[in-house]
DNA sequence: CGAAAGGTTGAGTGCTGTCAACGTCCGTGG
DNA sequence: CCACGGACGTTGACAGCACTCAACCTTTCG
């Protein structure tokens, strides 16, 4: 019995612009969807057919030049809006980094609805502005950033956006997991996983992170870390 | 008496949501405004004071590292729409490209215009979504493409682009000004002024384009720039 | 005519990519 | 339990593309 009531992302989803009535007829046209890592959701180019709230897990949205260079171009959690609605087709593809959680519509029905409900689409505005600065942001770091800073301006954003998924204050802000394999962050940054690799054992080796494995980064000097991120040395 | 009526973008931008009645309210919150060449509209980390249509004219929007290095994240047309609606600061620093004409709001104002005017905010959202997935295709150039799959692709663009606004069909598709000098480009494109240069030079050696002047190119193989953009030499 | 701004070209360097070897972790099966 | 294999990550050597620095050319404008 899923039901948007008892939903994990109720109050922080879109849908919380919704009241009790409205979340009903929601529910119907929606359905709930678990997505293991690695699988797509929808790919770039392709008919843009459905769009979806992430409820648990993250996902990565990336684009492809024809000979297979890979760019991702953004990275979602819980809470977070997937998908193109108002528009033909996917701009790019969404596959999950994790084992993952989706309440997914199809765009056709999802975009009536929101027509129909200006609170609900008030909300996917500010969250699609929000997007866009993020974008912006990233553009900086892409065209004008060296691989140091990127590195560590990842890290830094990482840990930040983590501590804002997992809201429940799970306290420890400078440990966390990276959902990303260094290939992947390779294709966040635009560098590839033999330079990934050099910076982190470079912020190892100056004592600025410890990695007790792979997946694992614990900052050890924030401000440190900081510096490097904003004009490197 | 400028009004909303005679509006030169009055079909295009945003305003085309409503009827003439809320154009006569919009219009008593509006402002006409001329930017000249070079004149900032706002900057990057500002309070979030004004939004704005632009009427006629090209600026860019742009960001910054601490120690000076730019990168433009954005350029704007006529009828395009630039500011932050519902947040607290400017994302970007604007500026115009060219001598400029735009119509200007109160954030505050327009924010509660917007909120009451479900249809405008709709008409903002699916820009919005647009310019998020051109945000996010140029994320593709600037993290995996080389320095003349850059320039290609940029010139392209703004071939497209520029056609688009002028929508009087002005003829030439392949003959264009450019509103950016070249370190302007090399900052869309995150290159060096030098690295334009020499990939112009390399293109009109090539016959693929002419220059008869700084701001002037003529596509003359589109076929040949569409193959470089693409996946290079 | 001279100066300044913008643009082009050249020489040399350096950062990041490429190619390749090796190390580590982990699950599988003998 | 240990051997094996594969995925993932690290490290090294080297190359190349774009950056830096510098000189020079072109256009514009006072």
């Amino acid at each position: 019995m899923s039901s948007c009531e008892q939903c994990l992302v109720r109050n922080r989803a879109i849908c919380s612009s919704l009241n009790a009535e409205e979340l009903e007829v929601l529910n119907r046209i929606g359905r709930r969807q678990k997505i293991s890592r690695g699988q797509s959701l929808m790919w770039e180019g392709d008919e843009s057919l459905l769009v979806a709230n992430v409820i648990e897990g993250a996902l990565k949205l990336s684009t492809s030049t024809a000979d297979g260079r890979e760019q991702i171009v953004g990275v979602v959690y819980s809470s977070d809006f997937i998908g193109r609605p108002f528009g033909q087709t996917s701009p790019h593809t969404v596959t999950a980094l994790t084992d993952a959680k989706v309440c997914s519509f199809t765009r056709s029905a999802f975009d009536g609805f929101a027509r129909a409900h200006p609170e609900l689409e008030h909300k996917l505005l500010k969250r699609t502005l929000d997007e866009l600065d993020r974008a912006r942001d990233w553009m900086l770091l892409l065209g004008r950033k060296s691989a140091s800073e990127r590195v560590a301006t990842f890290l830094l954003d990482m840990s930040r956006r983590l501590a804002q998924s997992s809201c429940a204050g799970a306290g420890d802000l400078d440990r966390f997991e990276l959902p990303l394999d260094r290939q992947q962050i390779g294709d966040v940054l635009g560098l590839t996983i033999e330079t990934i690799s050099r910076q982190i054992t470079q912020l190892r080796t100056a004592g600025i992170i410890s990695t007790p494995d792979r997946r694992t980064v614990i900052i050890l000097d924030r401000t440190a870390m900081a510096e490097i991120a904003g004009a490197s040395v």
